[in-house]
DNA sequence: GGAGGTACTGAACCACGGTTCAGATCGAAT
DNA sequence: ATTCGATCTGAACCGTGGTTCAGTACCTCC
């Protein structure tokens, strides 16, 4: 009488579900969340468009899903990092040329992570992204600041300020078309590592506010 | 027997182009370049919908035209500072603190010029806004660095990561329902200022690339 | 004042792409 | 083999919001 679900059965919609965020994935990383249609998605994924909806609620589902597991791969990378028993200079260091590198060597896929135009549900889950860069970033920081290897300063806002700086100065480079990086990548990178580092490091005037407010 | 287009009617269509901006301009700083809707704005601005088509081509180009009136005038506000003869580092000092003093203040069109989501249109007119932004910035490093008060740096790459560091660092805070800053604004400009000096003027070290190197 | 052109109106139109759903198909149980 | 629910299909549907256009009002000039 009931119908159970064998495992064959649910291992095929595991396969599915999979093949669907394949697909999705594949098309945002070739043509960024806009080429990521219903229609082309499904297309890809070798299913029917209705099927989509047997697996994910919406569009706008399918996409943040894709973005998380896009997005996680990244920090991962990151968070092992962050998380070795280096100094922190040394740990802060190997995370910023990692994240550059991989944004530089993934343009596309790191296009539409930090820079496409996209609605407003992944907008949301960008800025997520961004603040689990801050947050990294921000621990390593603290650690520096209770070893005594950085000057006191407040994590939160300088880690705000690298997860910031990155993506825009690679944006250009980072443009889908732009060849750019291919030549001068390292060089970039080296100079947006070194930016940071001292923005960090550089942290001992407290003359700034006092330089202003006497001029 | 021609038609001669008469003083007077040419000031009631220079009214109704700047009344139509007004419009778009202030429904953008209420709620964001998404509540400029062409209804809204043709209500708003006292004309019927159709008028607006024979004042802009389209949406786009509208609300591009508002997005470069609104950053000219900020862009303006900018560039007499970076123009001065004060000194690079007084200079850079005095243009951070403006830039982010201003965004601050005028939370929701900052929001609308550097954060909200939009289209491809205005994306692109955005990043031409950031890149203007980048120009002026390195236009004072240049500056700073031939009169020997900035040790040698790509002017460009740091520019562009203090472009993206202060919209970045504000953004939380710029949130459009986001009051936080009207307590900790200064505090929070303050840091980025610093990081940001910080960034240009603790360039002198060759070694984090020769660190990482050995590492 | 009327001829000939310009400007304005706003309801109807349309494109786009996400979403639905009635029917076909498939798999499990008997 | 048959039943029955789960799953899949894809063409049709629909909401949204920008855009159009036939009709009207308005100017200018003679």
């Amino acid at each position: 009488m009931a119908y159970r679900r064998t495992d064959n059965v649910a291992a095929r919609l595991a396969d599915n579900r999979r093949a669907i965020l394949n697909a999705a994935r594949d098309l945002v990383s070739e043509g960024g969340f806009a080429a990521a249609q219903m229609t082309e998605v499904a297309r890809k994924a070798g299913v029917a468009t209705g099927t989509l909806y047997r697996y994910f609620p919406s569009k706008e589902e399918l996409c943040r899903q894709v973005f998380r597991e896009v997005s996680a791969r990244e920090m991962n990378v990151l968070a092992s990092i962050a998380a070795g028993k280096a100094s922190a200079a040394t740990r802060l260091t190997e995370v910023l040329y990692t994240f550059a590198g991989r944004a530089v060597r993934g343009r596309r896929l790191a296009y539409a992570l930090l820079a496409e135009p996209v609605d407003v549900g992944l907008a949301e889950e960008r800025a997520r992204f961004r603040r689990m860069h801050g947050d990294i970033f921000a621990g390593i920081l603290a650690d520096g600041v209770a070893a005594g290897e950085f000057p006191p300063l407040d994590v939160r806002i300088a880690a705000a300020c690298i997860a910031g700086a990155i993506p825009t100065a690679l944006i250009g480079p980072l443009a889908p078309e732009s060849h750019e990086l291919e030549e001068k990548g390292e060089r970039v990178i080296e100079e947006i590592v070194r930016f940071c580092l001292a923005g960090v490091e550089g942290a001992g005037a407290k003359t700034i506010g006092d330089m202003r407010r006497s001029a």
